[in-house]
DNA sequence: TTAGTGATATCC
DNA sequence: GATATCACTAAA
């Protein structure tokens, strides 16, 4: 009995989402109108200003503005140039926090999955509840585990030993 | 291990 | 305007 996750479940913590947020079904309607679906295996979180590997750790600009609003939005970010890297950003509005998607079952990598689903920036600041992207729970549960975050090495040393990466075990 | 890729931020 | 940086991937 899957079920869709409405806003509410957003507008918490970015590791309390982050956490329950693995083992769920992302589930993409592409232009075509296929539906896919995949449960998701892997995420991280980025918590805010005081989060030295956040991209909203430095303040407020163009880029970053969107993990500013309310939790359930979505944030699309180009990385190296080529990936689409999707998250989902959490909590209230003005507080920017974000769960990065790391992995699918069967689709290892952020890049991979972006492409895999067809996501790219036309989707930034779009809603997480809309018809486009969103989240089910279809009563799945499953052993999380936690790990350090990866590829962040520009953070500092404290903040790259936070265990805030949450894998399906 | 290393090259490739382009938007963004930061520095003239 | 110019350059440095980067939450990655594929090929070797």
């Amino acid at each position: 009995m899957a079920y869709k996750l409405d806003q509410d479940f957003y507008q918490r913590p970015c590791l309390a989402v982050a956490k329950a947020l693995v083992g769920k079904l992302l589930v993409r309607r592409l232009p075509s109108g296929e539906l896919l679906k995949l449960r998701i295996s892997e995420t991280e979180a980025y918590c805010g200003e005081e989060d030295t590997a956040c991209h909203a750790h430095k303040g407020r600009t163009k880029r970053t503005e969107v993990m500013y609003q309310v939790g359930g939005t979505i944030y699309v970010y180009l990385c190296y140039g080529m990936h689409w890297l999707l998250n989902i950003v959490t909590g209230e509005a003005e507080t920017p926090e974000a769960v990065l998607i790391r992995a699918c079952l069967e689709q290892n990598g952020p890049g991979k999955l972006t492409k895999t689903l067809s996501v790219t920036g036309e989707l930034n600041r779009g809603s997480i509840c809309g018809e486009e992207l969103w989240i089910e729970d279809d009563g799945y549960s499953c052993h999380v585990v936690t790990d350090k975050r990866v590829g962040i090495g520009y953070a500092s040393r404290e903040d790259q030993n936070r265990l805030w990466r949450f894998k399906l075990q």
